[in-house]
This record gives C-alpha cells, structure tokens and sequence, in this order.
DNA sequence: GAGTTTGAAACT
DNA sequence: CAGTTTCAAACTC
C-alpha cells in the first residue's frame, strides 16, 4: 500500500517540524512525527480532490446531513461500508474502523459520541471506500466524501495513503478486534481502547495525552471552550503548514474553522466531530505512529482548556487568527471555495449539532441554558477579533441568520440561541433552516416550532445563501458587538429603542404560561428565550411536548391560528375579495382587525401593526388607517402619506365576483414575475397564495392558507419605503447585497416585505407603491424591521406543521 | 416603572 | 355566532 504519497508528504512534515507548535508538542510527548506526515499528506490529498466538490453547493447539504443522518444510522453505516469494501483487505480495516465507530455511536446515547462516530465513520469511508458506492448507499458520509474528492487522482491517493496506514498500523488489526467491544460499548469504551492500545503499543501518553488524543472530542465535546481549543489545534495545524496543513485540516477543520471563527457556539461540536475523524483515524488506524500527528495539535487545546475557560476568549483571538491566517495563506481559488464551502456547511453543521444537541441531548443542553449563556459570554468577546477575517466572519453569519430569524432586532438573542441552541434554534432552524434547506434536503430543525415548509421554496436560492453569509461579515461583526451587551433588560430597552421593527418576539406574559396565542413568541412559532421576561413559561423547549399539544389543541380549533396574520396582496385580494385595495403592496390582515377606540393609528390595530390597510374583513370602527383604509384601495404611497385622512373613502366594499377579473390580473403579474425572478422567500409568501372566493366577498376567516409569508414579513416590511419587487429580485439574484447601513442583506430587506418589496403591478398594470408611511423609519429602523421581517416570515411557515417533524430524516 | 388603554384570544 | 372574560401588548404618565 505504500504510495508515493509518503513521499509528498516530506515536505508538509518538514515545516511541521519547524513549528514552534510541533516542537512544543514534541517536548510534551515523546510520539514522533513521522507517520503524521503521512496522515497530512492523506488529508491534504483529501483536501485537494474536495476542491472541486467546494464549489458544488450540493455537497453542503449532503455534509450537513450526512452527519446528522450519520448519527441515526450508524449501523447502516457501518454495514453499508463493510459490504462496499469487502474487495480490499486495506480498505476492509479502514472501513472497519469506521463501521465500529459507527457503533459507538448507535450504541451511545450522547450526541457528542454520536457525532465522533459520525464524522469517523465519514473519513473512514472516504478513505477506505474512496467508492462512490458508499456514497450513494449513505448519502449523508458520502457527500462528505464527495466533497473531499473521491474522484479526483488526488483522492486516490489519499485514500491509498489512509490504506497504507491502517495496514501499516498494527492498530487495523486491533480495530476489528475491538469492533465487538465498541459496537456495544459508548464513546468511553473508545478511549479505554484507545488508552490500551497506547499501553500496548508502548506509546508513553499521559493521561492528558491520552485524552486529547482518544477522546478528547467526547471529552470536552460539550463545552463551548473545548470548541475553542479545537480551534486553537486547527489553528496550529494551520500554523505548522499554511500550505500542506491548512489543506489537509480544511474539509473538516476548514468547515469547523471557519464556523468555529465565526460561529464559536454552534460550530464547537462541528470542529470536534470534524478533528475527531482525524485523530480517530489517526489513532484508531495508524495507532502509536498516528498519535504523534494529533497530539501536536490537540495537546495544545486540551492543555488550554483545562487550564482556563477565562483564557478562552484570547485563544479563540489566537485561533481566529490562525484560521485567518489559514484563509490569507491558502488562498488559491480552489480553498476559497473550500472555505466558503465550510461555511456553509458550518451553518447547516451547526444547526445540525445544534439541532442535535438539544434533541439528542434531549433539552439536557436547552435547559442548560445558562451554562450556555456563560460561554457565550465569554464567546462573545471573541467575535469582534473573528470579524476581521473574512472567512472567520462567514461564519458568523449563519448566527445573524439565526439572529434574524428569532429575532431581528436583537443579535444578543442570536447568541443564545446559537450558543445555547435551544430555545433559539427553533428560530434558527426556521430562518437559517429555511436557507440551510437549500442546501440541505432536509433540516432537522425539529425543534424549530413550525416545520420548514418553505425550505423547499427557499431551496432554489442555496447560493444565494452562500453569498449572503460571504457579505454578512458587517452584520457578524455588529452582532458581535452585540453581544457584549447582554443584560435582557438592555436587551429589551434596545428592542424598544429600535423603534417599530418588532424584531424578535420577546413575551411577557405572567398568566398564559406562553401556550396561548397571548404570547407572542408562541404565536410566532418560537419558543422563548432568556430576553423573554415571561413567568412561569412552558414554551421552551423543555416541554416541547407540552407546547406540540398545545399548538395542536389551538390549531384544531383554528387550523390558521399560527398561520401569518397579514397576507400578500394577491392572497389577500383572493381571500377578501378585496380588490381594491390591492396595490401591489396591498397585503392585508388575515382576519383583519376590530379596532373601534384606536382608529387603526395605533398598534392595537393589527393592520397598522402590521403595516397593512384595512379590508373588508376588518370590522373596525373609525378605521383611518394609513396604510388604507378599510375599504379603500391603497393609495399610492404618496397619496397615502400627503392625506391619509382624506381618503377615508368609504367605498364600498367591491363584491368579489367584480374584482375576480383585477384580481386575476394580479395573479399574472405575479406568475410572470415568478416566472422570471428566482424564488426568494417573498415568492414563498406568494405561492401560499390561495384562490377561494365568497359570493359575499369576505372568506371564512381561516380560508387562507398562506405558505410562506408571515405576519411578520409584512410587518417587518412595513417599515421599508417603497421599493421595487423586481428591484428586490435582481437584488436577491446579486446574492443578497448588503446595504452598508442597513447591514441586512438585500435580499432580507426585500423579499418578504410585501410593502416595500411589493412595488408589484396594481390591477390595473400600474405600479402601486407600497405604503410608506407616516412612520418614516430612520435607516436603522428599517433594517430592523427587514430582518424580522426575513425572521419572523419564516417561523410563520412552520407553525401549521408539527414542530417536531423537521427531524424526518 | 407603574398604571391605563386597547383589542385579540379565549371562553361561555 | 354573539357576548363576555382574560390576557398581554401598546401606550401614557
């Protein structure tokens, strides 16, 4: 099996041996380095041949899920390898290691265990397998592999390498051995193993070494600072060999790293899962020769992180650093794609650890929240460092992502949520689970309260997602900074300072226990979080099963209770009959409102809350709504705003049936843009559209069945001036641009607003242009109010499906 | 921050 | 379906 890798590999292993790290490592251990050259050598080949698979962005989603899926089947896993490798003795071992890593993980309750084996199993395929058998039998590890670049020579060759060691390793003997004992046996089992063979072989590791080496992943899997530490080994592989090194930590690491930089919370559990497969591979299938590799790199961490938590925020800079370091020095083409790639990986990995973690740990993690948050704390600190790369940055968009959709006013939310991710993820999963669904089939967002309906929607725009994460980097940077205020109350004030956006929703309700629809937060579809300043609430994940019943009890009762509240123009016309009204920005409340003290002009009103006119469906009294009036089309936005109160023409509500024809109108004009325009998450709200129309121009109030918009959007649109639909089209396809000020990518701003996205056709083919309002927002507001908009529209979706499907995988 | 107002949600 | 109560947000001071 001796490949002529080992002889490329001379290179990579000198500069290791230069750096200070790798000296450093060398005092602690007596392990030398030669056999980890051949190890960097395979990854580096592995990352190569991943290259192309970079610029794929299929093969996100198939990471993403790979994982996940890899965690719930392990034991197809394990026996898809074998079957596939039974050819080759070497790839037999490999594979075998694998497959009894996969055990472990089946065998082991924790995630953490689970998600070691997963991504062992992974590497191991690849290397063992290098088939494309394996990746059609498991799509999940497969992908992962893909990406790698099993097809490239490249990939041939690392895998030849992988062979070459096992076989060379006496430890593939023992792997199999071994097998039986971890296919019952947990995690733990795996390090006592590892620990003998060390023994065995003769390899002098200390009990420290021992861990970073076999089970350091396990270990300090959990914690966020052990993420960190993780990190700091990526970051010293990164050191070691800009060029060799990176490259060969890159598919994982460079997915961990740069979600790691960006994203300390939620990419923790990726880094380890990803450095584990190495270590694990390393250990499991060169066994003593191997460990020298890792422990350069993981003793470093595990020493960190033993000695200080508080030091973590100055390793995770140090580590940043590095991983920025890392982008700057490989920079060819090829690992920029990988980077950007991990990035995006890394935010579907972390919602998918993320997911995982509060699943699988079952809510141990959720409920820990204020573990999480101390981490976070001291994460966030970090953050601002991390901006300053821009793949570091990337990362942190998925948070912002998640930020926006829990809520868009407040990042610190983010941070929890990402961190914690419990209560939040059910936000992330929505938002950034709607964007990860482009990339990812499915999303296990389970804990997401409503399932992603609209991933399939948002599907299409998987690259623009991508590139939304590459221009967040402002936006992480702000979120960071953020974070460093984190009192709830400062929170709150902040959300009141923002001025009209309701960003996130943040309850405070004392009676209903937040499982009523009182309860903004689970109305929205979310559970609350730490800003909430509810008592005694049951709408956290804790009692996911209470809040599942409830949602289901509420939507028996009314199948659109947790639908969006206002509706697209189109819809709305269908719905209401209300034609009228329909400029293009023309959305309206779903039930419409019963305003009789406020006039509609105040936010009692949930038109004007919403940002929308009032319909026929309202029965309000005295409706002067600015947005338009009940009744009353909506006026172009100028009219509206010169005298909204002139226009209280109380025309008369249009029958239905006459408006069939404007309304109709409507439709084309939305089909052609449709048609035209790339599907943005404003499409979605559109194709929640529902046709029905009532002899007496008013539906049933829960006719409506809209997909995708929510409530939110419109609401969160309401704030933006007018602006073109199709402007926000061709911004959604420039790849979600951010606007300097606003900082929220276009795309956000624009989509789902129907008010400002919409400067759609009016009936009459005119542009209408949305209602602008009275509340002329300062720049600030609108961006608020863009990205709850993207937020909240999302969470919208899932709420009339069951929260917990999302796990369907 | 406390109290009031308001209208949706829930209940009867 | 209408009326009443409950609730929490919005608003005011």
């Amino acid at each position: 099996m001796d490949s002529p890798e080992r002889n490329q590999i001379g290179t990579p292993i000198s500069k290791f041996e230069d750096s200070p790290v790798f000296n450093y490592i060398n005092n602690l251990s007596p392990i030398k380095p030669v056999k980890s050259l051949h190890i960097a050598q395979t990854f580096h080949s592995l990352n190569f041949a991943s290259i192309p698979s970079v610029f794929t962005s299929p093969h996100i989603s198939s990471q993403k899920e790979s994982r996940f899926l890899g965690r719930h089947h392990f034991s197809d896993f394990s026996k898809l390898e074998i079957s596939s490798n039974d050819g080759d003795g070497g790839k037999m071992s490999t594979s075998f290691s694998g497959s009894v890593k996969l055990s472990d993980c089946s065998s082991a309750s924790e995630q953490e265990k689970c998600d070691i084996g997963v991504s062992m199993e992974e590497f191991n395929v690849e290397r063992s397998n290098g088939c494309s058998k394996l990746s059609v039998k498991l799509p999940q590890a497969l992908q992962y592999v893909g990406s790698l670049g099993y097809g490239n020579p490249d990939n041939d060759t690392s895998c030849c390498a992988i062979k070459m060691e096992t076989d060379e390793g006496a430890s593939v003997d023992k792997l199999p051995q071994e097998n039986p004992k971890e296919g019952t046996c947990s995690v733990e089992t795996q390090g006592q193993y590892q620990l003998e063979q060390t023994k065995e072989e003769g390899s002098c590791y200390d009990w420290e070494n021992l861990i970073s080496d076999a089970a350091p992943d396990v270990l300090i899997f959990n914690s966020s600072t052990e993420s960190v530490t993780c990190r700091e080994e990526d970051s010293n592989m990164v050191d070691f060999d800009a060029t060799s090194f990176a490259l060969v930590s890159h598919p994982p690491q460079d997915e961990v790293g740069g979600l790691h930089n960006a994203q300390p919370v939620s990419s923790l559990h990726h880094d380890h899962q990803q450095q584990n497969p190495i270590n694990q591979l390393e250990e499991v299938e060169d066994g003593e020769q191997k460990e020298t590799d890792h422990t350069p790199q993981l003793l470093p961490s595990v020493y960190q992180n033993k000695q200080d938590t508080g030091d973590l925020s100055e390793k995770m800079d140090d580590k940043v650093g590095d991983c920025i370091s890392l982008g700057k020095k490989v920079d060819t083409p090829q690992q920029r794609g990988m980077r950007r790639r991990c990035l995006v990986f890394d935010v579907g990995a972390q919602k998918k650890n993320a997911v995982d973690d509060s699943k699988s740990d079952s809510l141990n993690s959720m409920q820990s929240e204020g573990k999480c948050a101390s981490d976070d704390k001291k994460l966030v600190p970090l953050r601002p460092g991390i901006g300053s790369s821009s793949q570091c940055v990337l990362p942190s968009i998925g948070l912002h992502l998640n930020a926006l959709a829990s809520t868009s006013k407040d990042f610190r939310i983010v941070k929890h949520e990402s961190l914690t991710s419990v209560s939040r993820l059910i936000s992330m999963p929505r938002s950034v689970g709607s964007f990860h669904s482009l990339t990812a089939a499915h999303n296990s967002a389970n804990q997401s309260l409503a399932p992603n309906n609209a991933q399939g929607d948002l599907s299409s725009n998987g690259n623009a997602v991508q590139v939304m994460q590459d221009d967040l980097q402002e936006p992480a940077l702000e979120i960071a900074e953020e974070f460093n205020q984190n009192s709830p109350k400062k929170k709150r004030r902040r959300l009141e300072n923002a001025g009209e956006g309701e960003a996130c929703k943040r309850c405070n309700c004392k009676k209903s226990k937040c499982l009523k629809l009182y309860c903004e937060c689970f109305a929205a579809g979310v559970y609350c979080v730490e800003p909430c300043s509810c008592h005694d609430c049951f709408n956290k994940p804790v009692h996911e099963d209470t809040v599942l019943a409830t949602r289901k009890q509420i939507e028996s009762r009314n199948p659109l209770a947790f639908a969006p509240k206002v509706i697209r123009n189109s819809e709305t016309i269908l719905e209401t009959g209300d034609e009228g009204i329909n400029t293009p920005a023309s959305a309206r409340h779903k039930r419409g409102c019963n305003c009789k003290k406020s006039s509609c002009l105040k936010k009692y009103c949930e038109c004007y809350q919403g940002g929308v006119g009032c319909s026929s469906n309202c029965r309000c009294e005295g409706c002067k709504n600015a947005y338009g009036r009940k009744g009353a089309g909506y006026a172009p936005a100028g009219t509206e705003e010169a005298e909204p109160e002139d226009e209280v023409s109380e025309v008369g509500e249009k029958d239905g049936i006459g408006k069939c024809q404007e309304i109709m109108e409507v439709h084309k004009d939305q089909q052609l843009i449709d048609a035209v325009l790339p599907m943005t998450p404003f499409q979605i709200c559109r194709k929640s559209v529902k046709v029905s129309f009532f002899s007496n121009g008013k539906p049933p109030r829960p006719s409506l069945v809209t997909g995708g918009s929510s409530s939110s959007c419109v609401n969160t649109c309401q704030p933006l001036k007018k602006s073109d639909f199709l402007q926000h089209q061709l911004t959604f396809e420039k790849h979600f641009q951010i606007n300097p000020e606003d900082e929220t990518p276009e795309i956000l701003r624009g989509h789902c607003s129907p008010g400002s996205g919409v400067k759609t056709t009016s009936p009459n083919g005119k542009r209408v242009s949305p209602p602008n309002r009275e509340l002329g927002l300062s720049p600030g507001q609108r961006s608020t109010s863009t990205r709850k908009l993207i937020l909240q529209s999302i969470p919208s979706f899932p709420s009339l499906t069951p929260y917990h499907q999302s796990n369907g995988i």
